[in-house]
DNA sequence: ACCTGAACACCGTTCAAGT
DNA sequence: ACCTGAACACCGTTCAAGT
């Protein structure tokens, strides 16, 4: 299971962190990712230092914002992990997450990070289990390359998100997204034994 | 033709401008293109508003610093115009592409910006320029799916630089590269007049 | 324990003064 | 024309003082 971030048990310090979660929420809708720490301290009504104590880093306090957008990504995994065709389900899959990641300005930026930092992070080991599932029963069925590892494809999904981010046309990002999909088919000669 | 940014005439202009571009260089390599602005002009003996004047944004000082690598694409794709194979040329070309950014880190990252940025960016221009005739001609063909735009298609390669950008193991930006050109290929039933 | 504002450090940008 | 260092603004991080 994944563990949520630790909340505070005061009362106090509960009120702070979620009133620090909620004005990070709209700064991050509003101004990206990269919204100044210390305008959501200020429209959370709390000392700059406060933030700082119950997130870290930046990106903490992303991967504590978007905690429910990660969660549902997850669930909607379990859900798949038994779909008949297991090929269709992971790319359904991966359409989910580059659709998340397209509304939610930031949650491709937190996730494609989260791909690249530490594996310790919650966030990473989240999102890539659930994946992981998907993609060895897609590759197990001889229907995805094996050579693909999650994270790969993960760092590679996102990266789409990024590049096709606040365009205006959202058919740009299906497109591109169509010609991963295509790519990521058994090559001809290559099949797992199965 | 692609215009070069344009040099300063007087003769300590000149002397400044030449060592802001080698400290530049020397900076974006060791420390990538975040590299702070203000060391990059004390490593070249000059006031830091010496440097806003020459380069008014870090995105100018970037495209004059790799000014000579883009020109280098540029007039390779050149080479690959009347290449026998249309497809093969792009996809040599392209591989190029991502080649020349993975290795000198702060290039994929300036190509990116620039595809994103205004479409009067000399960079722009010139590198969307060069790759349109390829594509074009691998399209005509009817090797290459013919819904996609030289400008999709260079931040997507771009997006693979920066993704697979200081990873281990090179391979690893082949395979996903790999799986990019697996993709491009028309899909069954959609074909060029030619 | 937890909170706070102020202090500090850093970096990009602008400007008044120089040649 | 061009250069310069200082001034300014901004933002992240740390800290001494408070409850």
């Amino acid at each position: 299971m994944t563990r949520p971030p630790a909340r505070p048990r005061r009362a106090d310090a509960l009120r702070n962190y979620e009133r620090l979660l909620a004005a990070a929420a709209e700064a991050f809708a509003e101004h990206g990712p990269q919204a100044p720490l210390d305008d959501i301290a200020r429209a959370a009504g709390v000392g700059n230092a406060t933030l700082y104590r119950h997130f870290p880093t930046r990106q903490a306090l992303l991967e504590a914002v978007y905690h429910d957008h990660i969660q549902s990504l997850c669930r909607r995994a379990e859900d798949l992990a038994s779909a008949p065709q297991p090929a269709a389900a992971l790319m359904s899959w991966l359409k989910g997450v580059v659709a998340q990641g397209s509304a939610a300005h930031g949650l491709a930026a937190s996730l494609m990070a989260a791909m690249e930092g530490p594996a310790e992070s919650w966030c990473r080991k989240a999102v890539s289990d659930a994946g992981a599932a998907l993609l060895a029963r897609a590759q197990e069925a001889g229907e995805i390359r094996i050579d693909i590892t999650v994270r790969q494809l993960l760092k590679l999904v996102n990266a789409i998100a990024l590049a096709t981010e606040d365009e205006p046309k959202p058919e740009e990002a299906d497109l591109i997204f169509d010609i991963l999909l295509n790519g990521l088919r058994t090559p001809s000669g290559q099949r797992a034994e199965a």
